[in-house]
DNA sequence: CACCATATTTGGACAATGTCCTAAACTTAC
DNA sequence: GTAAGTTTAGGACATTGTCCAAATATGGTG
């Protein structure tokens, strides 16, 4: 694989920021582990949170992908948080200085409103349009129910990383997964507790 | 009411760390505006991470008061956590940072396991005891409903930072308690669903 | 009151960090 | 082969947490 000295850049900062953290990883140290001079760094990325900004961008895009389409089942619905977390423990370093970046980096956190504003429609409409299908009863449990959702996607790994180290990234997603299809079973018609039950069991269970 | 030096830096310290976040106030702004220089608070405090322990140390008392109590009722095993958030409001520098903090600050993270465990077996036991009274049925929902608790307690200061940062704390605190409360509805009895439609009323819905 | 031990405060030093800038070295296109 | 643009090197700068020795204040004892 080809790659240009930006491109090195970024997919080692990826590397130290997830083993370590992004505020605990020097642009200096960064730079040595390249062989090249912290001038370079900035050359290419003005600021670290420029150097940030692209990791952000990058997960973005990955997401995107994936919510843009229309789940066909609740099945479907669920896999979708699956792949989104494997996309999540690709780009921990983000997640898990979310707080802090959304508070003092204007870019990202601009960017990251319109991001949120998609999530939360798309969760909105898919919820809606499940229930349509005869999957879920929600009535005026919808709200609730994406304030939930919202929670546990953008905190399930600062808290696995918290608890759940010693797990692995791929006992991790499981179990937040199966705590996201829990979550619906008491709102899932028969048909949908089927599929709820069918997810469980195409995650081991 | 008298305070010594440490307790005035102390105080200024949640102060300013509430506001701006513990990591972007330095050591030399706080001594400024307690009017002395810096090294005169690390005669008090050697390093940074010892104010902030001593923060952590005065919330988890805090805490501790409340979840030591038996609750006698659902309504008032709900009532605890709105006491919970109420002092996480006071102390939102540490839980906004939460994540940082225990990576990085050994005494911290130690501190905190026993703190976690503690709440951790308050969570259980308190569910067992509801069950048993009647209030609720959890059959083999129990420890995935720890899980979805323990993520909303620890977190919802974060996501409301993000996301409510406009409304009041008394608003967002009525927004994750009654999130709370709405969660163990499909859990709960007739009995225990009154309590919690009850409590949702103490509330103002 | 005078003295001394202890407690507190000062002022500055230190290494590390993100950022910035200038000059040198290298590439590319004509 | 030279000129223009791109990339790299090397160091300067202010800020940060931490540390230390000297100066000052405090409080108890003879």
């Amino acid at each position: 694989m080809v790659m240009n000295k930006a491109e090195k850049i970024v997919a080692k900062a990826l590397e130290m920021f997830n083993e370590r953290g992004i505020e605990y990883v020097s642009l200096r140290e960064l730079a040595t582990e390249l062989g090249i001079r912290v001038g370079n760094i900035t050359y290419y990325f003005p600021t670290k949170d420029d150097l940030v900004n692209r990791l952000a961008q990058d997960l973005s895009r990955l997401n995107e992908q994936i919510i843009l389409q229309e789940p066909a089942s609740l099945f479907s619905f669920l896999e979708r948080f699956q792949k989104i977390f494997e996309n999540h423990v690709q780009y921990r370093c983000l997640l898990l200085s979310f707080v802090h970046l959304m508070h003092q980096n204007k870019v990202l956190s601009e960017a990251y409103k319109e991001t949120e504003k998609k999530r939360y429609l798309s969760i909105v409409t898919n919820l809606s349009s499940l229930q349509e299908r005869g999957y879920l009863i929600l009535e005026a449990d919808r709200n609730f129910l994406v304030s939930v959702f919202s929670l546990t996607v953008r905190f399930w790994i600062s808290e696995a990383s918290l608890s759940f180290a010693h797990r692995s990234a791929a006992e991790q997603i499981r179990q937040y997964v199966t705590l996201l299809a829990k979550l619906l079973m008491p709102y899932a018609t028969e048909k949908g507790q089927a599929e709820i039950r069918q997810f469980l069991v195409s995650l081991g269970h």
